[in-house]
DNA sequence: CTGAAAGCGCTAACAA
DNA sequence: TTGTTAGCGCTTTCAG
């Protein structure tokens, strides 16, 4: 009742050797019916539970899997961490969790947890390696999945953020749309590859359909509402205005209806918006956007992960995740 | 390069024993400079890393928080959250998260947990243990601190939700309502008392001002938009409607907000709205809420766990987070 | 100030 | 099928 109960105490409770105790816990089929019966009476007895630092200690494994990610203020993390729990915790595997907010944050992260007696294997969202951590990894066998994250060298479940730009584009296109502008962050943040992907698949849209880039139709801000809302200002009060407004967040979104409205601009009717992600208030606002699956992408990096350590093979998996259009009520035909 | 260094391997390294490595790692004082010196630079040479399985079983300490929260699908769960995390992080702690979605999980996990193998301690996140569990832990002497749930017996950070539904419903009355209904999920769910509670304060506000309580003003339905907007769309077709409703969360604020626009009630002109949480969509909205620092009750609680760590004493410490009202644009004078 | 040595609680050969 | 035993890598007396 008092101090815990070791292998030991349960060793002798039940008359058998520690061997047999540790066989039983880790279900080994060479233990009789009888012994394997005295042996758990007598775990139930004391109350007995391996002690895991033991455990991990002899066996050489942690059965932690340890995962890293930036903020996790967005809600998109969120939703990915459920995905990654689920499948861990299915599996039995403690999930211990590192935020980073800095680039040397990560690196300092990410070099500690490249030690196997750290955690039995890694799981990045939303923060790609860079090739000396990358190169890390594989040399100390370190097993890693990404995701919503990219390396080549690595495991990775990611969307395809050019294809998204792409749909994105196109079905302003298709609704009729000649002038679209795009406005998003900066193309080139350190952790976010994606923006300029995006940028990529708006204007492969719009060369497919033969509609010249206009330079004065991309503009670029600091994420943010707000931000969004300045730029989109001057987005529509051009000479030459758009009629639609594709965004690379539904935050940027939502800033450029805010700026609609304070014109008196009518949404759809006299301008179309798309956003990206499909956060929760883009249901609210009924906006069309670009939807990712974020839950799946956890749990399938997380199965990724686990079918890695099975395996003991440490060959790359790759997983492109489908995008797709949530169409709401923020777009229509131009002038329509 | 391949095989991780141990202790020995530094010892050899810097000629000086394992021990006086170890006291190195630990910050020893008793070791003269030059020879931590050598030890640190041999520590660098190698790459060395402790095994922290290793650390553990010899400390007996695991250098590790459980937090326990149910689903975390919830915004405020995220917020408390990273409030822990960050508390913890500085003090080099890691943090295991465990997800509960039921009653039984809750249990199941609850009672592993409770060997002090597992954890040096246990953050419950929303998550109040019955009085059997509560026993467990002081049994066991594991350090718990409760955030957003109570026990007697144990620390907690906490709101006061009578105190929440109080001032919200003062202040509909200051603000010069006198027939105010209370829109609320159903009053005694198993893991929410605090539903209660807020009722609780509403009918203390109305009864301090003099205001007789109606129960056809009071409506409870199960949690969402959807059910909220059906409750009401009763509430305001009654013969003699409210003129403000105060609703347990934002997002059965959300779902009044619905029901007012179908009926063409005008916000705040015709009715006032108050909910509770100031979740994100709250601002979107502009709906006047209630506030309760989600951040703050993580981080508080997590130093409280840290310091009945330190101190060894189990004393339960007691913290009660004000709770304000956020005014925004839902509310106003009756009529006005 | 430093080293030798005895564990921490478990697993996994190896024997029997 | 079971037991004996040697570690896993570290911390911590206890001597010196």
């Amino acid at each position: 009742m008092t101090a815990d109960a070791t292998i030991r105490d349960v060793a002798k409770q039940a008359k058998v050797s520690t061997a047999t105790v540790s066989r039983v816990l880790n279900n080994s089929p060479a233990v009789s019916q009888e012994t394997r019966r005295r042996v758990q009476e007598a775990i139930l007895r004391l109350d007995y539970q391996p002690n895991p630092a033991a455990r991990r200690l002899s066996a050489g494994r942690t059965n932690t899997i340890a995962v890293v990610l930036p903020l996790f203020t967005l809600p998109s993390f969120v939703e990915r961490l459920r995905g990654i729990h689920d499948e861990l915790s299915i599996n039995d595997y403690d999930m211990v969790l590192y935020s980073v907010d800095t680039p040397e944050q990560r690196d300092q992260h990410l070099a500690r947890l490249a030690h196997p007696s750290r955690a039995d294997g890694l799981i990045l969202v939303s923060l790609p390696p860079n090739d000396q951590q990358a190169q890390r990894f594989l040399e100390t066998k370190m097993p890693v999945a990404l995701v919503d994250a990219y390396h080549p060298d690595l495991s990775y479940v990611m969307v395809d953020d050019v294809e998204g730009g792409y749909i994105a584009t196109k079905y302003l296109i298709e609704l009729g749309h000649r002038k679209i502008a795009y406005l998003s962050d900066f193309l080139d943040t350190p952790f976010h590859p994606s923006m300029r992907h995006r940028y990529e698949g708006y204007r492969k849209a719009l060369e497919e359909a033969g509609i010249a880039f206009r330079p004065e139709y991309h503009v670029c801000a600091s994420h943010g509402r707000d931000t969004a809302r300045t730029m989109a200002h001057t987005l529509l009060t051009l000479a030459d205005p758009p009629t639609a407004i594709f965004t690379a967040s539904d935050t940027q979104a939502i800033g450029t209806m805010d700026a609609a409205f304070e014109l008196g601009i009518h949404i759809p009717k006299a301008l179309s918006v798309v956003g990206y992600d499909d956060i929760r208030d883009a249901e609210y606002v009924k906006l069309t956007t670009v939807q990712q699956p974020l839950y799946e992408s956890g749990n399938i990096g997380a199965q990724i992960l686990l079918s890695l350590l099975e395996s003991g093979n440490l060959t790359p998996h790759e997983q492109v995740m489908p995008l797709k259009i949530i169409e709401r009520h923020t777009t229509a035909a131009p002038g329509g």
